[in-house]
DNA sequence: GGTAGACCTGGACGC
DNA sequence: GCGTCCAGGTCTACC
């Protein structure tokens, strides 16, 4: 029998909702389990890697159950990790905030959107989510749980960093992001990126945004995408989705750099929070088609 | 500062 | 079954 967590959570957390709100939460080593509505996934911990399951016990309270014994150590590192991927550091408070500007979602209390327990993890999957169709984007992340990670969990950025560029391409299909991967990987163990810095309330917008552009694999649309998983929802993440649902939902006309201009004075009224608003209303779209997204298959 | 073309893969399509 | 085309952002070279 292995080690049980029971975590706090804000009174307004809803693991359903709050988990699967963004695309993240099916890739690999994620998985949300729709008859028993809890989150698998593998912690690459201290000691080895560990198996979690994670339950709403009840609201604002959240019970994780493990597949094996872990340390104390291990115990805050998975604190930590859950309360990042679950957003758990997002008050009621700074929900409120970003309802008053856009009260569409205060009756649903939507605003968290789900993330990686690691900011690597999240450049990672951002690099591979570019240039592709989705279903690519989920094999190269289950490639590379498999190939590279420790019993399917995500890989360290170590591992990446030591990885061949041919492996990466030939087992993982991530073709070439190869090298950019393993550069990315080496600027995480080298500590050029500086996650204290980049989520520092002080450090200005502008000042992250011109630094991810500087990360190989790294253009427009994947540094404003990296913002708000780091919790910076300034920034609109421009991508062909985002001029479809411009063109389709807000009924937007001319050519994609006309769209652009229209979309960013669509969102320019929700100002800090741009990205919610429009993820929100994306997510609030793929729901309308396919159902709620706690019960998709 | 703007633009064209290469990069790689999977899927759709025509033959 | 094979070849061709297209979608999807980033990067580099060039103007």
């Amino acid at each position: 029998m292995g080690t049980r967590l029971s975590i706090v959570a804000p009174a307004d957390y809803r693991l359903a909702r709050d988990v699967c709100s963004y695309g993240y939460f099916r890739l690999a080593p994620d998985r949300w389990d729709v008859p028993t509505q809890t989150l698998h996934t593998i912690f690459d911990l201290a000691d080895g890697p560990a198996r979690a399951h994670i339950a709403e016990a009840k609201p604002g309270r959240l019970n994780v159950a493990f597949d094996r014994v872990i340390s104390r150590l291990e115990q805050r590192e998975a604190r930590a990790k859950i309360a990042r991927m679950l957003r758990l550091n997002e008050t009621e408070a700074d929900l409120a905030a970003f309802h008053a500007i856009d009260p569409r979602w205060k009756d649903s209390g939507r605003g968290r959107i789900f993330r990686s327990p690691t900011l690597f993890q999240d450049v990672v999957r951002t690099v591979t989510s570019c240039n592709v169709t989705w279903p690519s984007t989920v094999y190269m992340n289950r490639r590379l749980c498999e190939v590279l990670g420790r019993s399917g969990a995500f890989p360290r950025e170590g591992r990446l960093a030591r990885a061949r560029a041919g492996t990466l391409r030939g087992r993982c299909r991530v073709g070439y992001r190869d090298q950019r991967l393993i550069d990315l990987a080496k600027m995480f163990v080298a500590g050029v990126v500086n996650e204290h810095w980049l989520e520092d309330p002080g450090t200005p917008d502008e000042a992250v945004y011109k630094f991810l552009l500087t990360l190989p694999g790294v253009g427009p649309y994947a540094a404003s995408n990296i913002m708000q998983l780091l919790g910076r929802y300034s920034r609109l993440a421009i991508d062909s989705e985002l001029v479809r649902h411009g063109k389709s939902a807000l009924g937007f006309v001319g050519d994609d750099r006309q769209v652009i201009r229209q979309l960013h004075a669509h969102y320019e009224p929700f100002g800090p929070h741009k990205f919610r608003s429009y993820w929100l209303e994306m997510w609030a779209g793929y729901e309308a088609r396919l159902g709620p997204a706690w019960q998709w298959d």
